[in-house]
DNA sequence: CTAACAATTGAACATATATTCATACGTTTA
DNA sequence: TAAACGTATGAATATATGTTCAATTGTTAG
């Protein structure tokens, strides 16, 4: 089924089932062989996504220094002790922070170094643009 | 006004206007004093939440490539050629693309080079966590 | 046991975001 | 000029996201 074979050259150089009928068929062939497979750019969405929101940024930022309680995390960064808990759960869900029950108190820390990276390759970005 | 003398002993080691009570106060000031200044963070999560997303990811990927109109990159994505123009906005808003027009034709290409690192960046984080 | 406290959780709310749809714009071609 | 086409845009819609509030858990202190 591929090219009908009949009322041909109108672009079909190719022929790649092209829904869209204003294109260069062959460059697009072409780009869609190097696209990213769906699962690695889902995932890479989800890392940047989490990266993007200033105050889980502050959050990665104060724990590379040292671990933290939620109290202290949440009295940095001015925000409610029940904000930090539901951030500090989505960057759990990640693996990217990990914790550790001391009596009452939980203490998180980074859990993944990769993610230090980013922020340092980010913030390089941001500094001279 | 810093510390009201009387009352003290709770726990105002050093009483930086703490919000909160249940805190180490030094601990606190000292990861204060290492926050990131408010403009960089909101500049930082806005460029990671640019990268935030598959579609617009997929975009970057394709760009670094090469130049392309948006017609192709909409057959290339699969995705309608308005949404499309929408996302590039975006990207053109934060200086990440840049455009050329020919004729009808609105070719797009990267404009940031910086962009590339933190995608390869990312890339590398996925792959082996 | 009870009270106090650190932390977590779910629901509610407000806001942000992505896509679709209809329409408009600018260029080319008939 | 009119029609066709590539692109852009605004409004509308649906969904995702972040914070607040109230309630709950688990631990320590009285």
């Amino acid at each position: 089924m591929s090219s009908a074979s009949g009322k041909g050259n109108l672009k079909d150089i190719d022929d790649l089932s092209c829904e869209n009928p204003c294109v260069h068929p062959q460059i697009v062939k072409e780009a869609r062989s190097k696209m990213l497979l769906p699962g690695h750019a889902a995932r890479l969405a989800e890392t940047f996504k989490i990266l993007g929101d200033a105050n889980r940024l502050h959050l990665i930022n104060t724990l590379s220094e040292r671990e933290m309680c939620v109290c202290d995390l949440s009295s940095v960064l001015g925000m409610t002790s029940s904000a930090v808990s539901h951030q500090l759960r989505l960057l759990r869900n990640l693996k990217l922070v990990k914790h550790r029950k001391e009596g009452k108190m939980v203490y998180y820390s980074l859990d993944d170094s990769h993610i230090v990276s980013l922020f340092t390759e980010g913030l390089k970005h941001i500094k001279h643009v």
